[in-house]
DNA sequence: TTGTACGCGTTATCAA
DNA sequence: TTGATAACGCGTACAA
């Protein structure tokens, strides 16, 4: 059992009241008292129960955060979960502020019996940060619905307390292209994710927009991959079987796993990069600058966007602004050529 | 405002305490009262204040965890932060337990002003687990005299309740020295983590053991980094720099973003690997498949570390074992390559 | 300036 | 089988 302020009371035959008081330096108790009660609450090793002051104060001081997984969930293991890269952010803006972190799993029994609301409600978190939302979620009406402010980082739900973060992806996709096509790339390929996230959606739609504008754009050259190594790896072999006057000139991927997994392909076909074909990523991670060659890519500030959708959630005037885009920067290394 | 039993109660016109003991399934109440109050209870979309459940129960149902930094606080935001990986195992055995994770950042004010307990004891957590203790905390005595159960990964206390969760040092120090050795190496060096990680002096005390058994033990050729590429850069800039007569012809890295420097480092010297000098790392990073040459290492299985970490402090007969050592496995690559 | 009494939402005890 | 009451630890009107 551990000290309460009863036991500091009955120590110093005071009310409870007064010692609540003293610790909490309201200024209707003496100095005297108040130094008193603080020095034997310290020698009493007293802790405040948090528990029975959020149920008293009917405030948890508590965010939820949800990293679900982007890539398929058999991968998260052995791949970089980028996921984590926002938790950085999200945590250390959180306890700044002075709000608890309580993080929860993918693929619990938690959350698949109970809705992530449900989960959220029961503990009175103030607001909930979720990561790798998909489309194809069960429980994404329930989210837009929410009564509880949500931030959601690079999926866009419309709700009245639901925000949004993500990476200004116009101009992620116009950097990687206006990149490629200074270098004269006019046969673009993409490998995207797969539909079930938003960002696939978006960032195609700026991909298709960029090579209208310039008509270059072909339908038969976009390839759908779930953001993993692998699946790069698979859509690169489509694109090396193309007959030779068809095949692009340039592949712009969706991630940095996927452009990997690209690469990887290219290689075990014997094909050189970026000889036979540049190729930009998106995410910038770790990895990226170690691959051969050095992978060209979109960088997100991960951990800025993971602060963003705690202050959202946290600040007033914050919450007013329900779109937060992150600046993305091209990071140019080894994977780009000139055409010739 | 949200709804509590209390508004079912009403609605019901029953006592609180029949609607408590039928949402709990008691058998001291008829199915039918139990199945009306369930109806209503979903209906009113009520969910049960997991806070007060907590206060009247005096049970949190709530770990702590605690993902300090191995490497120094100002390389985590650019480099693999390898505290995650043990995340992902964490997460899941707690929520599959029915267990809350709560994380606390590193630089927290937080963590700053109050200790790492003190933020336990609040919360009433009913156990923690450390990622990334360094010998120098100045909570470390704190910690040894916790009464609240606490599983370490990679550092040993002495404790009433602490336990210690760690990769088997000795077996993957092993491993990696003799692949070296059937390999002919012979002069081997070390480029060891900070002082302040208790794995580094483990780690070296093995490296040692093994070469004074066979004679060829040079304290010359042990170095100090700080787990860091950066480190690692400098370290083998040291070794580049020794006569051609003293240089090892292998390097043992404590961390696998070390052994990712020292690859760096002969590179922009000109000297090729491994022809030049043979490396293995530890931790099995994502990266660490594609530098060049990709990288021979020691495979440190953190998601089932993560998991035994909160096994050992839920589950009661686990905590009689205070120790666990979970086997590594050597992943040869192309960074060691047989002596002439 | 201090203390009494109540309430936060829930569960447990015991009486009806 | 149901319900009144107390309790968990703390904060806050309001009274003294």
């Amino acid at each position: 059992m551990s000290i309460t302020i009863k036991d500091i009371a009955n120590e110093l035959d005071i009310s409870v009241t007064a010692v609540s008081k003293a610790l909490n330096d309201r200024k209707d108790i003496s100095d005297e008292l108040k130094s008193k009660v603080k020095k034997v609450a310290e020698e009493m090793n007293y802790s405040p129960n948090t528990i029975a002051q959020r149920l008293v104060n009917n405030k948890s001081n508590t965010i939820g955060v949800f990293v679900l997984s982007r890539q398929p969930e058999e991968k998260i293991r052995e791949e970089e979960n980028f996921g984590f890269k926002f938790l950085t952010g999200i945590l250390e803006e959180s306890n700044k502020r002075g709000y608890d972190i309580l993080l929860f799993s993918t693929n619990s029994d938690l959350i698949k019996e109970k809705s992530y609301l449900k989960l959220c409600r029961e503990r009175k978190v103030e607001g909930a940060v979720f990561t790798g939302l998909r489309l194809d979620d069960p429980h994404l009406e329930e989210i837009r619905n929410s009564e509880i402010p949500i931030s959601i980082i690079d999926t866009y739900i419309e709700g009245e307390n639901v925000g949004y973060v993500t990476t200004d992806n116009e101009a992620g996709v116009n950097k990687a292209l206006n990149h490629l096509w200074s270098l004269g790339h006019r046969n673009i390929a993409m490998v995207n994710g797969h539909k079930k996230a938003q960002i696939s959606k978006i960032r195609f739609k700026y991909f298709e927009k960029f090579l209208k504008n310039r008509n270059s754009f072909n339908p038969e050259l976009v390839f759908e991959g779930d953001f993993s190594m692998d699946s790069g790896y698979k859509c690169a072999q489509k694109i090396i079987e193309l007959d030779k006057d068809h095949r692009p000139t340039a592949i712009f991927a969706a991630s940095d796993l996927m452009a990997i997994g690209i690469i990887k392909a290219f290689k075990d076909a014997n094909l050189n990069i970026p000889e036979e074909i540049s190729i930009v990523g998106f995410d910038n991670i770790f990895t990226g600058e170690y691959v051969k060659p050095s992978l060209t890519t979109i960088s997100q500030n991960a951990i800025e966007m993971g602060e963003k959708a705690v202050e959202m959630i946290i600040n007033e005037s914050f919450r007013s602004q329900k779109e937060i885009y992150i600046k993305p920067e091209l990071v140019k290394r080894d994977s780009c050529k000139k055409i010739n």
